[in-house]
DNA sequence: GCCGTTACGCACCGATCGGTGTGTAACGAA
DNA sequence: TTCGTTACACACCGATCGGTGCGTAACGGC
């Protein structure tokens, strides 16, 4: 069975861990369009805080994924950019995710929204 | 650019939080092989504690992407196994994830250990 | 009657995460 | 000279997560 060693695969435990935050895939993709400086990306993120960028931004620059580009100008000006792992992640994986959730979204968001019902509920019964 | 509506769709947004907990997608992949008991799914993921895996269990059991039966027997016997929406996520992001740290894995933990490395001297100068 | 197994539940703990709010170095424009 | 922009850093906060440890209902075997 490949599924098996696909379970204990380390590197496999190592990639589903680019997916743990929140908002890393999301500014990821952002930057599947080309690179991008900070305030652009923030923009275009849209509910994210500053902070919370950065922390982002260092998790995938410490993952490989991204570059970082500063150039010496008047007000700073930072360029960030996928690094070919970054992209390949993208072109793969990411774009994998996407179709699925395309494909089978729906299904899911109703599973959540159910259940969701559900727990309220048997909250209730606990006061 | 179908990037951009890639990255603001929520239902994405929702398919990448399916990543976001440790254990859950490792769950998942233990269940690839069919269906299994409890106990069965705690030794062949190994390092993983009794609540944490009730906790993934549920959370897969609220996305719709696992089933649980339990059996009303002796010591008690209850099986989980994956739903069409789980096998469809299994068999296409995470498969393409498998692919993806088959082939790109390495690059990807030489750079977070080359930046380890980086953290701890920087850490080491703030004691 | 007592022990072991199974599948949980519950309490607690430290670490981390997302988020907010504030500060700041460097410069150009007004 | 003051103001605004950019790209951060730092402090703090509440919520959540992974993990440990203990309890328990239901039964079967000894």
């Amino acid at each position: 069975m490949d599924r098996d060693e696909f379970v204990a695969d380390c590197r496999v435990r190592a990639a589903t861990d680019l997916f743990a935050h929140t908002w890393d895939s999301v500014a990821l993709a952002a930057l599947a369009s080309g690179p991008r400086r900070r305030r652009e990306l923030r923009d275009a993120i849209g509910g994210i805080s500053d902070k919370v960028l950065t922390d982002a931004l260092h998790r995938l620059l410490a993952n490989g994924l991204i570059d970082r580009r500063a150039h010496a100008e008047a007000p700073p000006r930072v360029e960030y950019a996928l690094t070919g792992l970054g992209q390949s992640l993208v072109d793969g994986p990411m774009k994998a995710l996407g179709r699925w959730a395309t494909e089978h979204g729906d299904k899911l968001l109703d599973a959540q929204e159910k259940s969701a019902r559900n727990v309220i509920e048997t909250r209730v019964d606990q006061p």
